[in-house]
DNA sequence: GTTCAAATGTGTTATTATGACGCAATGTAC
DNA sequence: GTACATTGCGTCATAATAACACATTTGAAC
């Protein structure tokens, strides 16, 4: 695939490619979606080139779904990379040898690469990574444990993190991350997994239930230690009326 | 200048440019810079293309430099703009030969750009803008009268004030924007006029007083009507701190 | 100089949001 | 049953916010 897209160089936006943070959330930690690169030790986001006839935001979906096989996700766009250096060495000689490319036709690659980011929150359950190429194994990772990545992908993961803590105070956080019945805790466990601190149990469920978007359902969890929770779901249409508006107004 | 970097496009990066939102304020107003394009009857954001041997971030201050003569800048990346046709006829046959390039070297530029915006807040007074090229016209022009714009520039305009609008709420504004010295209406004139809604004056005083970032001089405005108010300046290092934390933790 | 209008400086008050807790109810483990 | 962890629903003090009152300052009109 890597070696199609390299030879037919034409049909890709030159010296630009796109990067994306998938963030999952599953046994009470954030995780993130990354691949293993066969000819390295290390690991990276899912990434890839810019189809010449798709805008960027449906290329970023392309690419997602071609390197993971995860589909219908909405990503955001969150920044631009574009350091001189960033792509040094990357695809070095060897590299190239070993993917089978004609160094000539390679040229391109060995120039400065703009990437540009986007990150999803998804619901690790519902998304099954599928291995696209045999070579690749593709996996969530906890993003606590993260290890070394390629290129600049931590910086880039990092600003993906920093963005979304960033939004969770003008936006509502949830509906693609957990199941439709949830508990107060598991939301919370959420927004404290996200924000990597501890909430105070009581206000978080009033100023959550403030907002507005969740629907107490005359039902319980089952089968728990302890005292069984509520469940919720997410009011969908007033969830979206939020998304649009904003949490806080500010001035 | 264009026609050099046209023939001389190996020295740039491919495919990608950059545009720059630079606001201003003055008499009450909310400026923005554009630029005059001379083969069209339509305005331009101050843009260009990155050199290969830059940041992307530092190409943003080159071309903004190049093309308005505008120094010591800060400017943030606030969005990629690549929709599939966002730059379809701009660099047309006429255009080619208006500008005397070889139809055949600037084949590239027939190709779909994207675009990465940059925007800045900076103070009317001190920035005056270096006409560049004779046959361009650089003016400061206020955001509610911006004529018609080549390209999408009219959507990344928006897109920056949307994005300054949201960071009003996450950071203090006007270090860039105000005389050293200013009254506490000039600086309420400001929100006012970025957010487009009127702020009652006291809760303003005691919501912005109540940040820390302002110093209270011993001195006030003279040569005014009325009752004559009293001058502040930033405190910069508290204004910085401020800067980096955010304003309001949320959650 | 007196008066007026317009703008500034400094409040008050009611309402709401927030942070830090208390305590009873529920359900499991033993 | 008792012990214990967890949930649900409170309280209370404090801070932030919105709406508004009133006296003061100043240039200008008379």
């Amino acid at each position: 695939m890597l070696k199609f897209i390299i030879e037919n160089n034409e049909n890709y936006q030159p010296g630009l490619s796109i990067d994306c943070v998938i963030f999952g959330f599953h046994d009470n930690q954030l995780k993130v979606l990354l691949i293993k690169v066969p000819h390295s030790e290390k690991w990276s986001l899912p990434g890839g080139f810019i189809p010449i006839d798709q805008d960027i935001d449906t290329a970023a979906v392309t690419v997602l779904n071609e390197r993971t096989g995860v589909e219908g996700v909405f990503l955001r766009q969150f920044a631009a990379f574009g350091k001189i250096k960033r792509n040094d060495d990357h695809f070095g000689k060897e590299v190239l040898k070993y993917l089978d490319i004609d160094p000539e036709k390679g040229k391109w690659l060995t120039r400065r690469f703009v990437t540009i980011g986007y990150y999803a929150l998804v619901d690790f359950l519902k998304i099954v990574p599928v291995r696209t190429s045999s070579s690749e194994i593709i996996e969530w990772i906890d993003h606590k444990e993260v290890p070394e990545l390629i290129l600049d992908h931590k910086e880039i993961l990092d600003k993906a993190l920093d963005t979304l803590r960033t939004e969770l105070n003008l936006m509502p956080v949830g509906y693609n991350l957990l199941p439709e019945k949830f508990t107060m805790p598991e939301l919370q466990k959420l927004y404290e997994t996200i924000l990597d601190k501890k909430l105070d149990r009581r206000n978080f469920m009033r100023k959550i239930t403030n907002i507005g978007i969740l629907n107490k359902l005359d039902e319980k969890k089952n089968n728990v230690a302890h005292k069984a929770p509520n469940l919720y779901s997410f009011d969908k249409e007033k969830y979206d009326e939020v998304l649009k508006n904003g949490l806080n107004q500010g001035w």
